[in-house]
DNA sequence: TTGCAGTCAATATC
DNA sequence: GATATTGACTGCAA
């Protein structure tokens, strides 16, 4: 009965409970059992047999099975499994733990990429093969991931940089004027680059994006999970420095003879910016071939699709050909500009979330990321807990980065109705559970009808009666906005006049996209909100207006979840009352 | 169709 | 020259 409940009705992996995830577990290694691929191996006993998966999954990763030096670990890696080995629970146990241990019996060979001859550039085969392996490994790296418990992503990408770091890999803005670092990287990109490519089969940008702003676990599809996966193998091999040293040194000298051996400046010139893997023959795209130039915004230009974004963060199709119109772009860079700036916002809030939990419990030994994913699963959603609603920590560093995300992602002094709205969304969320996340904003919260009624979020879009420009015209902004923001709002996104902060705050309330992969379920929101008014205690605690802040936050919370909860119930909410 | 996650790759910044 | 930013794209799910 258990059996066939769990076949045709599995939850999903974050839904389940460590017990609830081991007949997966054990699922999936019965079926790489049935495939025979380079996942089980032949010999090993219990937890050596699982750590002999990491092994070959490593040394797949690294190396490949067909090319790496036969150490007795490896080439019994790349044995076909004759059987499905594991049977005790202590097995399924320690693989789930296999991941977030080192590994200290991992040996590998140092022959580096010798594959590479033989595979596609990592660059190329991104689409399908997203490292130079070969397919099996390919599937065993999902397999990993697939069960793979939860890790500390936040902690991973703070470990490989300082690894990174350490052995002067990546040459960070802090080294630049580092001699060591200097020499150590020498002629081409390297660093981010080449630790992308041949560890984690990315380009520079997505490496440099992933450090600098890991997303939770729980918030990050399979896919998303497999580079810190990769990371976290990767740092659990203790060669993993010497091995990207070696490759280091072998671009740098398949560089060198790539320069020397080009007959003509054209062929030196495709092939320079490419790295190794375009002198085996990979053909690199023909320079001539027609590429869209680049759309670059103007400041002006960003400028006023911020202020639209504050308006509405959803905009209507009208109101984005009219923002496309207004600014002279194609209606496609409208669109993808708030898709990426939604995006932005929504991760620059989880960095925000594991910074703030990180000072607000420092000293705890808890890590960050597993706080941040604990505040995450609790609030369910990518909104914001009560540490975002009390607006920047004092001290926090303020850059562009805060102007541009940060600042957008925090509360302002909005106090209780947004931050509580908000929360109460995510709660909905968790009520609704198979219902689709609305965007449902703050701002929506101005979108009622002359009752006063709250409109349905999809449903907000402008009137049909607006004048063209109409519509970029604001929509009032949030009561606690003060004078300030709503000035500002009623002006045109080209000819706004707004002051930039008060821009900033409503954009903070706005910007909260409060979507969800993972809906709390009905009984973990009582926990859900515990833990998000805990957490934001703590950060509030810092004063006490802060602290008779988050009652009023609190009994408003209530009042709205108790009121959008009773909404959602309705099949027929249309409109929720509000 | 819409929104999102994930990523690339051109460009900006340091 | 390395890293950071960001517009665009693909694939997926609802």
């Amino acid at each position: 009965g258990s059996v066939s409940d769990m076949l045709s009705r599995p939850k999903p992996w974050s839904k389940l409970t460590q017990k609830g995830r081991e007949p997966f577990i054990r699922m999936q290694l019965w079926l790489n059992g049935e495939l025979g691929q380079c996942v089980l191996p032949a010999q090993g006993q219990q937890q050596g047999q699982v750590l002999h998966s990491v092994t070959s999954l490593q040394d797949s990763l690294q190396q490949g099975c067909a090319s790496s030096e036969s150490t007795p670990k490896t080439s019994a890696s790349c044995s076909p499994a004759p059987e499905s080995p594991m049977s005790s629970s202590e097995s399924v146990k320690s693989l789930t733990e296999l991941v977030q241990q080192p590994c200290p019996t991992i040996e590998t060979s140092k022959d580096g990429k010798s594959q590479e001859s033989n595979e596609p550039p990592a660059s190329e085969s991104q689409s399908t093969t997203p490292l130079p392996l070969s397919g099996h490994s390919a599937l065993s790296i999902q397999e990993l991931v697939a069960m793979s418990p939860e890790l500390d992503t936040y902690g991973i990408t703070k470990r490989v940089k300082e690894v990174l770091t350490d052995n002067n890999l990546v040459w960070l803005t802090s080294l630049k004027s580092s001699r060591r670092a200097r020499k150590c990287a020498p002629n081409s990109a390297l660093g981010q680059r080449l630790f992308g490519e041949t560890i984690l089969g990315l380009t520079q940008g997505s490496v440099s994006d992933l450090l600098a702003r890991p997303k939770p676990w729980h918030k990050l599809s399979l896919k998303g999970r497999e580079p810190f996966v990769r990371m976290q193998l990767w740092l659990n091999d203790p060669n993993n420095v010497e091995k990207l040293m070696d490759m280091k040194r072998m671009e740098k000298k398949a560089y060198m003879k790539r320069r020397h051996s080009s007959v003509s400046d054209s062929q030196s010139c495709e092939s320079s910016s490419a790295g190794i893997d375009y002198s085996q023959g990979a053909s690199p795209q023909p320079q001539h071939q027609l590429k869209k130039p680049r759309v670059v915004l103007a400041p002006e230009e960003k400028e006023a699709l911020k202020r639209a974004y504050q308006q509405k963060p959803y905009p209507s199709p009208k109101t984005i050909e009219e923002l496309a119109t207004q600014l002279n772009l194609k209606t496609s860079t409208v669109i993808n500009w708030f898709h990426n700036y939604r995006s932005r916002i929504r991760r620059e809030l989880f960095i925000e979330e594991i910074q703030a939990g990180s000072q607000s419990q420092a000293g705890s030994s808890d890590s960050p990321s597993a706080r941040s994913s604990r505040a995450a699963h609790s609030s369910e959603g990518d909104s914001c807990d009560g540490v975002d609603a009390e607006g920047p920590p004092e001290g926090k560093p303020s850059g562009p980065e805060a102007d541009e995300y940060s600042n957008a992602t925090t509360k302002s002094q909005g106090g209780p109705a947004e931050s509580a709205f908000e929360a109460g969304e995510e709660a909905l969320q968790g009520a609704r559970s198979s219902e689709k996340a609305e965007p449902f904003q703050a701002e929506s919260l101005e979108d009622t009808d002359d009752e006063g009624r709250l409109r349905a979020p999809r449903q907000s879009s402008p009137p049909a009666s607006q004048r063209p420009g109409e519509a970029l015209e604001t929509l009032p902004n949030s009561a606690t906005e003060g004078d300030a923001s709503t000035s500002a709002a009623s002006t045109s996104v080209l000819t706004g006049e707004s002051s930039y902060k008060s821009k900033e705050s409503s954009e903070k309330i706005s910007s909260v996209p409060s979507t969800s992969s993972t809906p709390a379920a009905g009984s973990q929101k009582a926990n859900s909100l515990q833990s998000l008014f805990g957490f934001s205690e703590a950060a509030s605690s810092r004063n006490t207006r802060d602290s008779s802040l988050r009652k009023k936050k609190a009994a408003n919370l209530n009042n709205i979840i108790h009121r959008l909860e009773k909404a959602a119930s309705r099949e027929e909410a249309v409109e929720w009352e509000f």
